[in-house]
DNA sequence: GCCGGTAATTAGCCGCAACTAAATCGCCAT
DNA sequence: ATGGCGATTTAGTTGCGGCTAATTACCGGC
């Protein structure tokens, strides 16, 4: 179904989800251009796919888009309202999920996922204010304002802090059910207290205690673990 | 999007809503069979694309219907099951909508219609629970249950009520926000009292007082509406 | 300056669900 | 019994968003 957004554009469901894959990708890039076969990967779609949608969105929303051939496609400002939209419903779906019919954590992610195409500004609205215009998601996620504009994701990774350092979970990664389910299972929730006991070199595990319990044997995590929690650093 | 269904059937959203439509339009037919053109009309679609989409459901979904070329469709018994599970979803997001999120009366059908085939069975569950477990919608509609039973639809159509007869409106039809809007209007809404005051012959105007104020002057309502509103008979 | 490998694009295809135009079926009336 | 008409089906096309296989462009190394 084709839906159209505040900022006027009607997109297909397959083009907001490039739009936001963009959105997400981008972050790890210098330039803020994204590859298409880093696009390809994320989406779970073959590269050739890739190339094909893009040309359609850049043809059919200029406005949206910058894609050159073999440079990868960046966002225009608009493009990124847009995609900024979509995560807002996103965003905004998880915490009523959560909080309105309580969903477990591991789960918003999935619903959200194929709801946030299907709402209509209105449902989006009613749904903010019943929650009081919300500034971040279950899982410690900036939900971007209806202006544009999005609060400051905070925390830094917890794999920068050094041995010794703690701090209190900020924000996880929220599109992979399996490592919300682990993180939950082991305590690692926004607000939940972690300190850095030891970090082994060359990649090695880092071995976090979680909670405030000093008897409990620390946790050895992998970097794809805590690349994806952030932290509020405060002793 | 396709979408598993508590029956086992993986099912597009396209072949949901024929399936609904089926079950709509069934009831006013004699042999419980509807021809391919009736629910062109009913969908919106040309007869050619029905008739190809009933040959895509029978053949890859035979349990389901049963169409025979040039002599309509009709619903298997497990077709009604899905058909009333499709339809529980819409009416439980209808009254969902309206309790929760406090949607004016006429908005709810257009989002329930995209809502119905997006939501999980755990989003079901949660929405019935939270609702207690409710057997009618804000339209007055019964809401099938989990098991495929279905409370029975209340009333008789107001065209068929005899000048002087009166009673409450039990249920009006749903599915067209125009009307919804025209009928919240004149406060024809369930519970309302509905008396008929006076039929004039040859398909002309039912002339109704609608609530207890006997000085209000009568409405005069088509076929139209009265064949769409229903009213317990009492008094 | 060329060579090779990787990334990206092109070319051609599929399934879905719609469409139009043309053929055909069935039935009713003559 | 047959002619015609309306309902229905067939045939062929479209746009969307995927796919695979084959080709091309770029980049670093020699």
């Amino acid at each position: 179904m084709t839906q159209a957004r505040a900022s006027g554009h009607t997109l297909t469901e397959a083009s907001e989800n490039y739009l936001k894959a963009i959105y997400h990708l981008r972050a790890a890039s210098t330039d803020g251009r994204v590859a298409t076969s880093v696009l390809a990967e994320y989406l779970a779609v073959a590269p050739a796919s890739v190339t094909g949608m893009l040309q359609k969105l850049a043809a059919e929303s200029p406005a949206l888009v910058d894609y050159a051939p073999r440079r990868g496609v960046a966002l225009s400002a608009l493009g990124e309202k847009v995609a900024l939209e979509v995560i807002r419903h996103h965003r905004l779906i998880e915490l009523y999920l959560f909080e309105a019919l309580g969903y477990p954590w591991d789960e918003v992610h999935a619903e959200a996922e194929r709801l946030e195409h299907v709402i209509s500004e209105a449902f989006e609205d009613r749904v903010a204010a019943m929650l009081g215009d919300p500034e971040y998601d279950p899982h410690g996620q900036p939900i971007p304002r209806k202006d544009g504009t999005c609060p400051e994701p905070v925390g830094v990774p917890l794999s920068t802090l050094a041995p010794g350092r703690s701090g209190r979970v900020a924000r996880v990664a929220d599109d992979r059910a399996a490592l919300l389910r682990y993180l939950a299972s082991v305590g690692i929730v926004p607000g939940a207290r972690v300190e850095v006991v030891e970090q082994a070199p060359f990649g090695g595990p880092m071995h976090v205690r979680v909670g405030d319990d000093a008897e409990r044997p620390p946790l050895a995590l992998g970097a794809q673990v805590t690349d994806e929690v952030f932290v509020d650093v405060g002793d």
